[in-house]
DNA sequence: AGACCGTAAGAAATCGGTTTCGTCAATACC
DNA sequence: GGTATTGACGAAACCGATTTCTTACGGTCT
């Protein structure tokens, strides 16, 4: 581990003009010449961890995300790390697991360590960003909304949750139920509420409450709901599930119950990942995920590059694929 | 962003005190009470950087694994990250893309950042760990060996294609293909080795050595493996695939193909992510994905805590889901 | 009482870069 | 030719914690 002191004293000059030839500084190119010799015979690399105490600040990125699991998150980790490494930034991953004090603690490393910025995807409304905003680190949330007035990059989920409703009275289904995410969980319920938007309009038959479930976000949490549902009096024909995960399940469920989607509806907001068989058949609502994740790359590089134009807050839509799906005849 | 210096000043005792309350040395409980009330009140974090250098290493470890987007990698990375997290460490996770020059970059960044160990999914098993090994950072392989003398975590690769193998033989199929990955890949390599291994004892029929098919490792060259196969004279009645995702690809064509797996067998080396239909008739060999990254953050805590034996490798074994796969009657 | 010991705590060195400040020499301008 | 200007570059301060070295003090042992 060789430092500048080491090549300077190889190179016959001052461990400053050493670092004034890695920065790029004005030095004689007869110096520049022996200090880069120096350091590729002593295999030097700048330290830097000392190099960041010093500037206070660093080209890594935190990015904090709930699910490392769910294709989603790591369809924007991609897209984040692909905008942050054009600008010769690293990207750090966090998983916070929608724990409130994990995220609190990565949020506290991220600023410990001097990192340049930090993208977000918050695990809570009300999140302890307070000590973060306050030291002035650039900060952008992705996905979810924050209480604080930062940068924000979102969906459209309520137009999300209306088209993917849409999709299915379209095809003729006429008893649309909707399996939704946690209530606290923002995007989940924005899209429930789109789905009951339409519902209401285009004519669920009435006293249907029960065809809103509420569930884990999860596979899991999916299939529990999709088992409550087809047990009703009366089932739906069709169903949105708010989340690429909870529709994964609710299809298992399906599947296992001997139902195959041309003859019950599925729409679900978020792309199924690796799906095996039948994917025409259900209409999916495509999150731009990696787009979230270049973008908000994107404003943060700005606000650490100097920006300081008041927090923007920047809404992507979803596209719709309409499940080819004629409705069976014998309804 | 206030410092011990401050705390310090404002408790009345010198840095080096507020320093030792921190690390919870020898401190007269009177200075104690005084230190923890100014840092209360200044919101004092230590600098993480700081200590970093002072220290020469950090609370961090690096994780470099070829692809985020493969559930097998993020389910590794969550094993990593709770066997990190149990010991006070943070993960950082970095994607190499399986290109070597990537994975050098993060290796020196890792290097540099004094990070305290590094896990790495190596993208070839040549690149260039001179650099990291010369300087004694500790670092374990996973999944796939590197040609240098280090820890190691691996699965029984060679079992795993045997065990996929024979259970389709086991069920009654007579042409058992194999899709395997790219030629430079150890991990798919030995999985085909072990199919051909099977193939050669059990009894394909002789003269098709077409039945073995390359294929980039991912979703779509699955599928193009499985449409050369299906389109073959003499097509196979069942395949082996050696990893997840060309598994999930070649079911896509099976299914657009309208061909379902009970009637054609498939075997799939690695855990189908979110299937949403008939996962029962497919043989699956689980591959403990999540186990391998506990073991390897495991004996990377080891090596830090500073374990000098001679490097390990432990090799853990897969486990088969036979498929529930009656051979249709008539062949 | 005097030598000895252990503990608490401050002063200062240290980690390895970056940057300011000042020096010196070479070029520019009148 | 003499003064102003510019540019290269070394000395030293600095970033914020940790740790060694020292000093001072209270108590113990002979």
């Amino acid at each position: 581990m060789s430092t500048i002191y080491e090549v300077a004293a190889l190179a016959g000059v001052s461990p400053a003009t050493v670092s004034r030839v890695f920065n790029g500084l004005s030095v004689s190119s007869e110096k520049i010449r022996l200090v880069r010799d120096a350091a590729e015979v002593l295999k030097f690399t700048p330290n830097r961890t000392a190099r960041r105490l010093r500037n206070q600040s660093s080209e890594l990125i935190a990015l904090l995300i709930p699910d490392i699991e769910n294709p989603f998150f790591t369809a924007l980790a991609r897209g984040v790390e692909d905008r942050a490494q054009q600008s010769g930034y690293s990207v750090v991953l966090c998983n916070t697991d929608d724990d409130p004090d994990k995220e609190t603690n990565y949020l506290d490393i991220a600023v410990s360590e001097n990192m340049a910025g930090i993208i977000l995807a918050p695990a809570s409304a009300d999140g302890d960003l307070a000590h973060v905003v306050s030291r002035g680190r650039p900060m952008v949330a992705v996905d979810r909304s924050t209480g604080f007035d930062i940068d924000a990059v979102m969906v459209d989920n309520r137009a999300a949750g209306i088209a993917a409703t849409n999709a299915l009275f379209d095809a003729g289904y006429s008893r649309v139920a909707c399996i939704a995410g946690p209530v606290g969980i923002e995007t989940t319920e924005e899209r429930s509420l789109g789905w009951r938007q339409v519902v209401t309009r285009r004519g669920n038959p009435a006293g249907h409450d029960d065809y809103l479930q509420h569930a884990n976000y999860r596979v899991d949490g999916g299939r529990a709901a999709m088992r409550t549902l087809l047990d009703l009096p009366t089932p739906p024909d069709a169903v949105v599930t708010t989340n690429n995960l909870m529709g994964v399940g609710a299809l298992q469920i399906l599947s296992e119950a001997g139902i195959t989607p041309p003859e019950f509806g599925v729409a679900v907001v978020g792309d199924l990942p690796f799906t095996t068989l039948l994917p025409d058949a259900i209409t999916q609502v495509h999150l731009p995920a990696r787009h979230l994740g270049t973008t908000a790359a994107s404003m943060l590089m700005e606000r650490i590059a100097g920006d300081t134009q008041p927090a923007r807050t920047i809404v992507l839509r979803a596209s719709v694929t309409q499940g080819a799906t004629p409705v069976p005849t014998a309804r």
